[in-house]
DNA sequence: CTATTTGATAATTCATACTTATTAAATAAT
DNA sequence: ATTATTTAATAAGTATGAATTATCAAATAG
C-alpha cells in the first residue's frame, strides 16, 4: 500500500506507453507480462491516477498518461546525461583544477601544462592565480587551491611536493658591464657588486640558495634591493643599480638592456615543484599531475 | 552486480549529502545505518564513480558527488511537480476540453459553462469551435472534440446525449408587421407568409420541429429561404422577405428592425443537448459536464 | 462456433533491501 | 597512556515484494 515510485516503474511505463501492448512491452523489457501488468497497476495506485485505458483488446494512454510520458522521457533522458557527466567528472575528464603559481613558472611549466590539458581533457577547466610560495601553501591547506607551483622542498604536514623543473642560475648584468660570457669564470669576480634579489618573504628557498652560491665562493653578498617582480629586478639592473642572480629561463619574455650569463658550473639549481594536498580527491587534479609528469 | 539505479538511491544519497553523517542520515530516513551504507556503496558501484570520501570520522562529497547532489535535487523536485500535476490532470482539475457548439448555444449555455469552468477549474483550458450538428458528431466520433452542443435527440452508437437547455420558439416578424404580441393567437394566422428557416442540413431536427409546429395548425409552410446564420435570417426578415421561427433566446445580441413574439402556448420546444463519446476518458470532460448540469 | 489473442489474477519462488550483531578505526576524555 | 565514545563498514540472517509460472475471462478473427 505504502510503496514508493521507482525508476523501474518509469522504464516499464515508457515501454507500455510506446508499444501500447503489454506482451510486446514485456518482451522488450525481458520480463513476464503479468509482472509488467502488476507493476503498472501498482504505479497507478501510487500516483492515484489512471494512466492507461485497457478495454481488453486496446491499450491507450489517458490524458494524464500522455502528460506523464513526456515527463518520464525528459527525466530519463536527463538522468542519462547526468550519468555520463558523472562518470566524466569521477574519472577526471571533466571539472575544475584551481592552480596557483609563482611568476617564474609562467615561462615554461605552466603554459605547457595548460596546452596539454586543453588537448587531452578539453572539458577540464582551469583557474589560475599568481601567488607567493606562502600564499599558495595556505590556499592549498584551506582547499582554495588544488595545485601550486612553488620553489620550496619542505612543505607542511598534509601536503605533498614533487619537483617538476630544474633550472640553472644566470647572472643578470647591465649590457655594458665589463664581465661577459667569455671572461666570466666565478661568482667571486662580482664580490663588490650590489645584489638585487627576490625578497626573502616571497621565496625563502631562492634567497637561501643565492646566499649559498656566494658562500661557496667565499663571500657574503651585499644585498641592495629586494623585489617580488622579475620585471622590477631587471629594470634595476638595466639602470646599473646592481646585478642579479635568477633562474635561467626567467630571461624569456622581457625586452631589457641587460645581459644574462648562465652559470652551468655551479652545483645549485632553481627547482620548481608542484604542491598539493595529500587527501585532495579532485580526480581532475590527478589527471592534471600525471599529464605534467609526462611532459 | 548488474543492478539498476533507483529513486531510492537518490533519496538516500541526498540525505547523506545533506547530513554528511551516515547515522544521522539513516535516522532521518527511518532505516538502519548499515543498510544505508551498503546502498550508497552499491550506488557508487552502479555509477562507477566515488561520491563520498569517508575517512572514518569525516564524510564529505567528492566533486562528482557535489555535481550529483545538484542534479538529484533537480530531478526529485521535478518529480514532485510532475506528481502534483499528474494528480490534477487525473482528477480533471487540469487539462483541456475541446468544445464544439451551434451558434445558438452561444447565447446562454456555453458562456455560462466557460465562466463556471474558469471559476472552479482555472487550470482547465478550453478550445471552442462553432460547427454544425453533423460536423460536431463526426468530430466527437473521431476524437477531435470532447463535447458538443447540438439540437438533436438521436446520436450514433458510441455517443451519449443529454438535454441541457429547453427553449420556447419565437416568431420573427418585420417591425411594422400587422401581427404583434397582443393580436397573435395561432401560427395559422401566418399561413400565407414566406418562411425563412435554418437549413435542413445544418440542423435537421430544428427543421422538422418547425414543420411539425405548422402541421399542428394544419398547414405546410412555404419555405422561401434557408440559411445557417441567425444574422442572415434576421436580415431577410428585416427586409420583409419573409418571417422566421427560431428558438426564443436567439434574439439576444442582435440589433435589428424585427420583433419577436414568443409562442409559449405551443408544445414544441427547442432543445439544446450536449453530446460526448461514451468511452471518453478525459477527466476534465467529466468535471465539465458535472458542472454544466449544476448550472 | 472454435481458435487465438489480449490483459488480469492466483499461487509460488527467488532476489535483495533491510535488519541485528559485531568489528575496526578514529577521536575525545580521563 | 588508557579508556570510553563515536564513526562507518562488514557479516549473517530475515522478510519484503518483484518476479515467475499457470491459469482465466473477455474480446476478436477466421
Amino acid at each position: 500500500m505504502n510503496y514508493q515510485i521507482e525508476l523501474r516503474h518509469f522504464i516499464y511505463f515508457l515501454a507500455v506507453a510506446e508499444e501500447l501492448h503489454y506482451r510486446k512491452a514485456a518482451e522488450k523489457l525481458f520480463i513476464s507480462q503479468p509482472g509488467l501488468s502488476t507493476q503498472i497497476k501498482q504505479m497507478e495506485e501510487i500516483l492515484e491516477t489512471q494512466l492507461f485505458v485497457r478495454d481488453k483488446k486496446k491499450v491507450r494512454l489517458t490524458p494524464a498518461g500522455e502528460f506523464l510520458k513526456k515527463e518520464v522521457e525528459f527525466i530519463l533522458n536527463h538522468l542519462d546525461q547526468t550519468k555520463k557527466q558523472l562518470k566524466l567528472i569521477g574519472h577526471g575528464h571533466m571539472g575544475e583544477v584551481r592552480i596557483g603559481f609563482l611568476g617564474s613558472a609562467m615561462q615554461n611549466v605552466v603554459p605547457e601544462l595548460l596546452v596539454g590539458l586543453k588537448e587531452k581533457y578539453p572539458l577540464v577547466h582551469t583557474t589560475l592565480e599568481e601567488l607567493s610560495n606562502r600564499a599558495q601553501i595556505n590556499a592549498i591547506l584551506s582547499d582554495r587551491l588544488d595545485l601550486g607551483f612553488v620553489r620550496m622542498s619542505r612543505v607542511p604536514k598534509g601536503l605533498e611536493v614533487k619537483p617538476v623543473f630544474e633550472d640553472t642560475f644566470s647572472l643578470v648584468l647591465p649590457q655594458d658591464h665589463p664581465i661577459d660570457a667569455k671572461n666570466f669564470k666565478s661568482i667571486d669576480q662580482l664580490v663588490n657588486e650590489d645584489f638585487i634579489l627576490f625578497s626573502q618573504d616571497y621565496s625563502p628557498e631562492y634567497y637561501d640558495t643565492v646566499l649559498s652560491i656566494c658562500e661557496d665562493s667565499g663571500f657574503v653578498p651585499k644585498v641592495s634591493h629586494k623585489s617580488v617582480h622579475a620585471q622590477t629586478i631587471f629594470k634595476l639592473v638595466e639602470n646599473k643599480l646592481g646585478i642579479a642572480i635568477v633562474p635561467t629561463t626567467l630571461q624569456h619574455g622581457f625586452q631589457m638592456e641587460v645581459k644574462f650569463i648562465e652559470m652551468k658550473q655551479i652545483r645549485q639549481r632553481a627547482v620548481l615543484s608542484m604542491v598539493w594536498k595529500a587527501d585532495n580527491r579532485n580526480p581532475a587534479l590527478k589527471n592534471c599531475m600525471d599529464l605534467l609528469l609526462k611532459l
